[in-house]
Formats: C-alpha cells, structure tokens, sequence
DNA sequence: AGCTTATCTGGTCATGCGTCCAAGTCAAGT
DNA sequence: ACTTGACTTGGACGCATGACCAGATAAGCT
C-alpha cells in the first residue's frame, strides 16, 4: 500500500488509510472497539491525525459504512448465474458463509447502531435497499416467472430472499454448531420449487 | 452532619430492581447506553451499590439477558392458536410487532454482542435455542402434516420460521417506512400454503 | 443489653474516551 | 530564497467508565 503516488496529494493516503484501519477494526473486534485511538493505531497514524482528516468520529464511521456497502454490492454482482434459483440461492449462501464472520457481525452491529443513534440516521435504510437491489439482481433472470406465479411479484421475493438469509446468517452466527440454520435454508429453496420457481 | 434519611435495607429487591433498571435502559437505549452509572442511577440507589450485588457489570449483563428470554417465552406462549398457518404467522407478527421497537433492537445486540465478547460467551447460542423451542412449540398443532410433507420436518421449518422473522423483523426495524418486510411475510405464508401446509 | 452479619453509601482510583490545539515539518509556487 | 499552505505531531483538556473500599447503618440473634 506504500507504492508511490507522488504526484497526488500525500494527504487522501493517510485517509484511506484512516477508513481502511477502522473497517479492520470493525470487522474484526466490533463496532464498540472501533475507537479513535485504536484506530490511528492499527493505521500507524498519530492520534492528531484522525480529527485533521474528519470532523468525529461518526463522519469516520460512516465512511467505513460506504465501504462495507460497497464490499456488499461488489460480492453480490460477482456471483455467477446458476441454472435454477435453488443453485442460485446455494451460491449466495456460500458466498455468505464464505465472508469473514466478523463482516457479517459488522454489518448487523451497523445496523443497530444506526438505528440508535440520530448521528447516523438513516444509514440502515441505505443498507437494505442496497441489500433489497441486490437481491432483485441476483433473481433477474426469473424476473417474468416470478411475477407471474407469486403474489407481490419479484419485489416481494427479493424482500423474502434478504429476510432469509439475514435470519439464517444471524442463526448461523448465533451458534456455528446447530444445523438448524442449513436445514432451514434446504427447506426455503424445496418451497421455493414447490411454488414452480426453478 | 451527613443528610439523614437513614433507608432500611431491601436485600434482594436492591437486586431485582437493579436488573429492572437495567433491563429499561438496555431496550430503551441500547447496550452501549447501559453503564453502571446509568443503571444506578434509573434504580435510584447509589453507584457503590451495584458492585455489591454483582461482581461485575457482565453479571448483570446476564441477569438482564436471562429476564429478556423469559419474557421472550411468554410471549411466545402466550398466543393463541388459530385455524391455519398462515392465520398462526399473522399472529406471531403481530406479536413481533407489537413487541417494543426497543426490545427488538435489544434482542439483536444483544446477540452480536454475545458473539463477541468472550464473558458472555454462550448466550447467543441458548438465545436461538429458545427462538427455536418456542417455534416448535408454536407449530406444534401442525406437526404430524408438517413431517410428512416438508423435507427436514417440524424442525427444519421451526428454524426456517424463526430466520424469517428474524429477517424481516430487522428490515422492519432498518427502514420502517418500507412495506417490503410485510409483502416479503405474506408472500412466505403463500409458500407454505402451497406446500399443503395450512 | 451487646454482638454479628447483611446491606448501604459516598468517595476514590486508574484508565480510556472524543475532541481540540499550538507548534513543527516539508514540498511546491513565487 | 522565501513564503505559503497543506500536512503532521505530541500533548493536553474535560469527562465518563468499571471497579473498589472503608466506614456507616440497620436488622437479627443470644
């Protein structure tokens, strides 16, 4: 990450930099741990040099949450598309289950947060559009079945779709052990063939 | 001369209204909010008096989780059973729903927040338990249907249901102008409908 | 009565927090 | 060569936090 750039003010480095220590942070010990000192510390920065490049610290924290949704619109496009819904649904498990537990706890902590907190109002909004969006993506090709066979169409699918997975994500987290959240998962995609979706 | 008022010792109501301050603060205002200072201070008796009755503040912190489940098992139980499946899951929305915004976000912290943090290691784990008895429990009526018709059995979609309302209760949670959770419930009610299931 | 034990209380401790600032550094522009 | 202005730095500020303690108080027992 060192490599040059001399041309460009050094300074938007040491930015990244900033957002880029304070993601790893969030990911890896919470949200709650993410504080200012820990974070010019994981970036080799000097305490000062956090508030020189942002007002407080939730306008840092919200960097990190553009960043996270990027991550997230990133993985759900690279995803390729499978022939039936219930392979599609395989792979977007996987690529659940493939992420970093701690990007997952990160993005439901995000959540919470935001909701408590004015200072970051709206945020989670963003989020589940942008989860909701993905979902209608990923489901594109069955986009003229699904409107035709299920009440409230596509929409009211990729809402299912996101709820499921953010159930069976939170479960999974819960307790790594149980099966339950697997099973759970097999018997959504067996509805969703009954229902003439594959 | 030290201000009088000399107060009578309560012994284990102290306790039990400490873990109801607590347990206030945290649906209130979140986890985070909830410090010692705080706790004492919703309680109405001195700081020094918490450390009495709690080694430490994660004691209490469990204390609080325990109550928050037993609550969540009345709730649970407490309904009543109606004709079908789809009628049984409006019911149990509604439960959700109506439950205090502040408790639903609790609940989720405190999961997150139990993954996290090694002194309350466990808890997530006994939570989801409890979501999943008490979905068994709610299904109970349909069980034998529910065996014979759907891959996984009564298990598999008692932990498919507790994912969905998970699921949808957060987007709710996330964006409560959106009618997407709704349509997302009633298009899964559809699903089970059509797997023969009502 | 005195003695013992449980309960309560105000204050203190070290630590960590977000924020701020005055002085320092250094490359580019004149 | 000198000024400018972006960038960096270490230290400081006031406040909140979890934990702890020694002394005060009340209740129960002999």
């Amino acid at each position: 990450m060192t490599s040059g750039a001399a041309r460009r003010p050094r300074g938007e480095a040491t930015r990244a930099a900033l957002i880029a220590a304070a993601l790893t942070i969030v990911e890896r010990d919470g949200i709650a741990a993410a504080t200012t000192r820990q974070i010019a510390d994981e970036a080799g920065v000097p305490l000062g040099t956090v508030h020189y490049w942002f007002a407080s610290k939730d306008d840092l924290l919200r960097e990190v949450a553009a960043q996270l949704l990027t991550q997230v619109r990133a993985d759900a496009t690279r995803a390729e598309s499978p022939a039936t819904v219930s392979e599609r649904l395989a792979t977007v498990f996987e690529t659940y289950t493939a992420m970093d537990a701690g990007r997952q706890l990160a993005l439901f902590e995000l959540t919470t947060h935001s909701v408590r907190d004015d200072g970051l109002a709206g945020l989670a909004r963003e989020q589940y559009d942008t989860y909701r969006a993905a979902a209608r993506e990923a489901i594109e090709p069955w986009a003229n079945e699904v409107d035709a066979q299920l009440a409230g169409g596509s929409s009211a699918l990729a809402a299912l779709l996101v709820a499921v997975m953010d159930g069976v994500t939170l479960a999974a987290l819960a307790d790594p052990e149980s099966p339950a959240p697997a099973e759970a998962l097999r018997l959504f995609a067996g509805l969703l063939e009954n229902a003439g979706i594959r």
